[in-house]
This record gives C-alpha cells, structure tokens and sequence, in this order.
DNA sequence: ATCCAGGCCATTGTATACGCTTTCGTTGCC
DNA sequence: GGCAACGAAAGCGTATACAATGGCCTGGAT
C-alpha cells in the first residue's frame, strides 16, 4: 500500500525539492491575498500537508515564511491562521505606501521604457477585464501586482520586495475592512498613472499616486469595535 | 554519559522552548550584525545544533528567519554561510536608508518626548564610549540600534522593523565594503541629530540624516572587481 | 440546572533517522 | 606530468515518530 500506490510523488519529491515548496508557498500566498482564505481562517499543517502531498516539515517552513511576511499569524500552541490585521497595522501599512510607492514615482518616470509600459499597460487591461467580469479575486492580486511592478521598474530591488509586502498585506487590510463589492483600486486610476509617467512627469505621477492611496484608504471602514470577543461578531455577522 | 550528563537541557527545552530559539536567533544576529561572523563564514548545521545544544530542526527555522532577512543565504545543496551583499545590493539598501529615514524624522520630530530624547542620548553615549574603548562590534551593534529605535519613535511599526533590517544589512555591507578602523556613523553625528530632534525641527533633522547617511555610503569603497573567484581573494585579503 | 473538575483528544513542537546530492581525494590513463 | 573519472565521505533535505500542551467534553457535586 504504501510504496505501490503513489510512485508519482517519489518521483516528485526526487526532481523538484525546492521548487515544489515555492509552489506551494504560492499557492497559500495567492489563496491568501485572493481572498480565498479569508483573515481569521485556521490553517492546520495536517490538512495543508495532505492537500499538498508533502510532509507536515515543508509545510512548516512555508508557514513560518507566511509568518514572517506578515501574512499568518503563528501562535505559539494553537497553530497558524490568516492574519488579520488591525486597525493600527492598517494605518501603519498605507503609510508606509505613501511614504514609499510616491517616493519612487520619479525615479521610475526617469527609468521607464516603451516596453514597460506596454507590459503596465497590458497588466492594467487584464485587471479591468477581470474587474468587468466579476472576477474580484483575479482583480484583487493583479492590482497588487500592478503596484509592485511599478516599485520594481524603480531599479531598487530592496524597496521593490518591500512594496510587494506592503500590498499583500493591503489586500488582507481590504478583506477585513473593506466595503463589499468596492474594490480598492479604481480601474482607470491605473491607466491615468501610466500617462503621466509615459509624459516623465515623476513629479504627477507621485501626487496622483498619492491621491489614489488615499482613496484607498478612505474607502475603508475601520472600526476596531470589539475588544476581547471579536471573533464571535466577526464570524456571525460574515 | 547521555541521560546522566545534560539534565538542565531536558529541562530548558520544557520550559523556554520557543524563548530558547528567539535567544539562539538572536545571538547569532548579533554575531553577524558585529562582524564576529563575517561575510562569507559558512554556517554548518550540525555545529550550530551542537554549540547550542539544540536538534538540527531548530537551527534550520533559525537559519530560514536569517535567510528571509537577508543576513545570511542559503544555497540549495550547499547550507547556509553570511551573505555577502553585492555592490548592486549596497546601493539599494542606502537609497531605501535615505528615503525611508529621512522621511521618517519630521514626524518623529513631531512626536518625541523628553523620556525619548533621554534614552536617545544614552544610547549615543554608549555608543561613543564604545568607540572609544575600541569595542568596535559593540559600536557597530549599538548604532544599528540607535538607527532603528529613532526609527520606532515615528509610531509606524511596519517602516520601523523595515529600517531595522535596513540597518543590520549595512552592518554587513560595512563588513564587506568598510575600511577597517572607519566605522560608519561619526559619534557626534547621532548627538547633533538628537539636537535638531529636540528643537522640533523636522526638516533639518531629514537634511542631517540625509547627509549622515551620504556620508556613511561615501565612506565605503565599493569595487565588485571579483566576479568569479571573489572568495579567495576576500579570505586572503582580509 | 449549572458550574467546576478531571481526563481525553487534537494539534503543535522537537528530535532522530534515512536518502540524496555534492564535493573532495585518489588513482589510472593519456 | 596533467587531466579525467570514479569512489568515499560529509552535509543537506525530507519524512516519520514521539512528547508535551492546550482545548473540549463529560461526569459529578452543589
């Protein structure tokens, strides 16, 4: 029984070790920002090893990962969850975006080619589409996506891994206080931002990117009402 | 001679376990971070479980936490060793210093507290008096140190943890890239930043800021003349 | 009927064991 | 004499097994 039936993943385990994890940890990642887990939701290494097929140890080590970024929480006997951030955190995190992402609009109006922008272009389209489509877990990670390109195109790769964290966790922010059926990102907000560093004009570019933060931000409803039984309301009332 | 010898670690591991690899990880950080453990020392498994009396399970979680904070790099097959920032890396890590910390000192400027100033200037005179004892790990941990706690008063939690990587990535950069017996940070540069601090003056404690960390990133020769066979020459240069 | 206590179960934390890859040393051949 | 190939050893990657802790349920007493 134990050798006969799964000669496939003696296979697997073989050729693709570390590439195998990295899957996985993108899988839960996506799931994550995707809203497809939802924050508070429990994820118990048992389960998450036999859906993936590998041993509970791989599966540790993508957690601690996830904890590490801030996307699950880890306590200390009670195992992992989807974090859910607070009201603090949230501040804390668009901050840091406004501080950041505007601050690196005139580096990335200066260094921009033709086909960086069509890519950004091509990438802006693709979230419309699946904006229209109703698709709002597509859209979800592709506006997070959008963003990190753009801190990419910036040459800094140090702050560019940062923003990518900042927006994997704004999009934990959303799932918690977010308006239903109100994404955080208008859809021609991004197409605006493309024009002006199409023109160079890094100095727009940050002011409209600041202004775009903002509305993100104020669309949301924070109200960290409850205290000691959160969870309760939270899972009743969702 | 195994059961008779090591009753205390039976008992440390029942009590602290979680506590017990925070302090292993932090003993470790702090030996890269003082260039006890220089760019480029290979970090065995075996040996580290060995030295702090801890399964090789532990060590690795460490080693994983170190790795996704970029003090140290993991090659595949090959184990762990002190990473050792490229001149591309170097330049990132002081760009990302620039914007992030000079961004962040009108509103610490804004919000420091007597009881702050109080603690900043003790940790500056520490950090002279090491100085000139000559300790130079314990001057180069302690300005890490003042770096990130200046960066805490800011109240942003997520930019503060991000400046403190930041800081402990130059440590190694200035490991790398520093000539020895010039430590990054003038000692009363952090006194006359505490000064502009104290009068509330935000925009100039961002200029002196600006300035210290140009200074500090000037004072590296950063030659990535090495491309292949960069080991040897380092091991037997240095 | 409700509250407290004790034991059971579920789940994580840690260690050990095994397999595989990589690397270094040696030997043989060119 | 140098280079290449093979073999042995060392160290990492993964899985499995065991131990400990916290939550939950049940039973009894008030």
């Amino acid at each position: 029984m134990p050798a006969a039936e799964r000669p496939k993943r003696r296979l697997g385990k073989n050729g693709d070790g570390a590439e195998r994890h990295d899957a996985i940890y993108r899988h839960i990642s996506d799931a994550i920002i995707e809203h497809r887990l939802k924050p508070g939701a429990r994820l118990r290494e048992d389960a998450l090893a036999e859906v993936f097929g590998v041993s509970r140890t791989g599966i540790r080590k993508i957690l601690q990962r996830l904890a590490l970024e801030q996307l699950v929480t880890l306590t200390p006997r009670r195992g992992a969850s989807v974090t859910r951030p607070t009201a603090d955190e949230a501040k804390d995190v668009f901050d840091a975006r406004q501080m950041v992402e505007c601050g690196l609009m005139p580096e990335v109006a200066r260094r921009i080619t033709a086909a960086d922008l069509r890519g950004l272009r091509d990438m802006a389209r693709r979230e419309r589409e699946a904006l229209r489509a109703g698709e709002q877990s597509a859209a979800i990670k592709l506006s997070a996506a959008f963003h990190e390109r753009l801190a990419r195109l910036s040459g800094n790769a140090t702050l560019a891994e940062f923003v990518g964290r900042l927006c994997s966790r704004s999009s934990l922010i959303l799932a918690v206080y977010g308006n239903t059926g109100h994404l955080g990102c208008e859809s021609h907000d991004h197409d605006d931002l493309i024009r002006f560093l199409e023109e160079g004009n890094g100095e727009r570019a940050a002011a409209f990117m600041s202004r775009h933060l903002k509305a993100i931000e104020a669309s949301l409803s924070i109200t960290e009402a409850e205290e000691e039984a959160p969870d309760l309301h939270q899972i009743f009332s969702g």
